[in-house]
DNA sequence: TTGTATGCGTTATCAT
DNA sequence: ATGATAACGCATACAA
């Protein structure tokens, strides 16, 4: 008789639904129900089934519930790269950290995959039909969010917008944030030299930030003072050669607005390699608020992004869309803030 | 007819052994085996069923695979903590990363969990019996551990050691980073006051590294500074209350060994705060190698911790485990490398 | 070499 | 108010 446990075993087994209704003199069913508080049972048979559970230390096993309710509780946090840092990413971790905190608070867990191509993302390195919904935080190719879509998968994109009926998309107000920091550079601190140093202009992010850098030149009626310099990635070395090369023109600058802060960081690192002080001849502010940003000497200025609450939000959205598969998307743009250091 | 699926849906389902079955003609058992590469099917059949599955995308769903096996392919990833930073932190999320390169490389997934008790830990926060094993990154109450081996979960612990006959340990070796340090201080730059600061002195890895200060005052022979100042927290904040602290003392120290690059870029600001010169008046040197620790200025003296490796070398034990049941567990030490920068 | 039947632990439907 | 039973999609022991 399958149903009744192998009691030779000596390792105990996790306790199931049958195991309570054998010792109770009940169906399965009836615990089932008396569990998850449907009205169609006795409220004195609940009460001592619930009771015998506790008891037992009964957990019903996630699988099998998924199994049967076509739901898993699990939510895919998607980055789109071949190697790491995935989560060690200064914006990745805060915003995976938001949407942990968040998850729980609402019963959901979350798995994460690294994929850099559509094959990946939907073959082996996937959870497939396991997954409730996903969020996708770097910068993915429209064809892959198109998939989702098709797939009828619910999806929530952060720091990027495509035309889409069914998605969520999520931002940080970058042309606010941009503008933000060239108002404080020509405005407060009355600068009319300012360079820019940017990673991947297709990126939407940097894009904005990058137009943002154009418009404030207008609007307060001053000439461009150069071509933006491009680095190759935005890490800290790059944004030493940046600077190092802006640094070898014959006109140099009175402020770098640098699209990262760890570009930010680096230019100041060559500044002052020159010999050269930080603000006073040469100031520079950068975007993100990461934690080094606040430890640098001097200190950053930069606009603060609340990548907690991005990733906060994308869980949130994410639920509502897993609950009601008739919503549509929108898109969700999240506040930033300027905070002023002592390098500008 | 409850296996014809219902066309009328406008919606494509996804694929399923018994529609690959239907389609050949032959039962689903067989397109099982096929798939899996089962010697128990002729080749010719494998050949078809192969093809037609590739032509119709299929991809075994993985809860019902879970579900049959007992293996869900599932890693845990649990940090002990009631509030962020979960993989934002310095030393956790690089430690991630290499667990998901890793877990990918072998064809896992990982699930995080965060939970600061040990009713959390096996409740409604953690995917129970979902996982096939679980790593641990943060200083988990050995209960909790104790736990897991009743519960016969592979478990892997990162930065602790405790009894235990079935779990694996990955250690930093802390007594030989600390070591290095400090002989880095003593032998080559010949310091003799030199104050330590670290955060919680019962944490394996941080009273370890106060050990290797202590032993190191002895086979150099000079006296120990001063008691070790314990910052409550490993933050930028601490590092410069206590770095403060002691500035305030009439004999100042020329070297300070901070538990933790946070701890020492806090202390780094603090010195320059007081107009006094890194590493000229007072030398700092951290440990673990943080991002923010080449960024600084001057750049810092620290212990370069491989946390990918850590992350990597976990995920591999524990699917060693999970194979093999019977495997005893056992203790794997991580290298690490003296980094010597500016500040010393 | 292939098919049939059963189990995995739930939820959900249909009886009673 | 409760029980019996069928899904969920796969793997696998047992038959043929």
């Amino acid at each position: 008789m399958s149903l009744l446990r192998d009691f030779h075993e000596e390792m105990e087994m996790p306790v199931r639904l049958i195991d309570i209704a054998h010792l109770m003199g009940v169906s399965k069913s009836t615990v089932s129900r008396a569990l998850q508080g449907s009205p169609r049972v006795k409220e004195e048979t609940r009460r001592l089934i619930m009771e015998k559970a506790r008891e037992m230390n009964y957990r019903p096993n996630s699988l099998a519930k998924a199994m049967a309710t076509k739901k898993s509780g699990i939510i895919g946090f998607l980055m789109y790269r071949k190697s790491p840092p995935y989560v060690a990413h200064t914006f990745f971790g805060p915003v995976l950290d938001g949407a942990i905190a968040q998850a729980a608070e609402q019963g959901y867990h979350i798995i994460l995959a690294a994929a850099d191509d559509i094959e990946n993302t939907f073959d082996e390195y996937f959870i497939q039909d396991s997954i409730d919904g996903a969020m996708i935080v770097s910068f993915y190719p429209n064809e892959v969010i198109k998939e989702f879509e098709k797939r009828k998968i619910p999806l929530v994109v952060i720091n990027n917008v495509v035309d889409s009926k069914k998605n969520t998309f999520i931002i940080d107000d970058n042309y606010r944030g941009a503008s933000s920091i060239m108002e404080h550079l020509i405005k407060e601190r009355g600068h009319t030299k300012i360079v820019h140093i940017n990673e991947d202009l297709n990126h939407p992010s940097f894009s904005i930030r990058y137009r943002a850098y154009l418009d404030m030149h207008k609007r307060y009626n001053i000439p461009v003072f150069s071509e933006p310099y491009r680095a190759k990635h935005t890490t800290f070395q790059e944004g030493i050669s940046m600077m190092q090369r802006i640094l070898h023109q014959r006109d140099l600058p009175t402020a770098v607005f640098a699209a990262t802060d760890t570009l930010a960081l680096g230019a100041m690192h060559a500044i002052q390699q020159e010999g050269l002080n930080v603000p006073k001849d040469i100031a520079v502010a950068g975007y993100d608020d990461i934690e080094a940003a606040a430890m640098s000497n001097p200190a950053l200025t930069t606009i603060a992004v609340d990548r907690g609450e991005i990733g906060r939000a994308a869980v949130q959205s994410l639920i509502q869309q897993i609950a009601d598969s008739e919503k549509t998307g929108r898109i969700i743009t999240i506040n930033n803030q300027l905070i002023i250091r002592e390098s500008t």
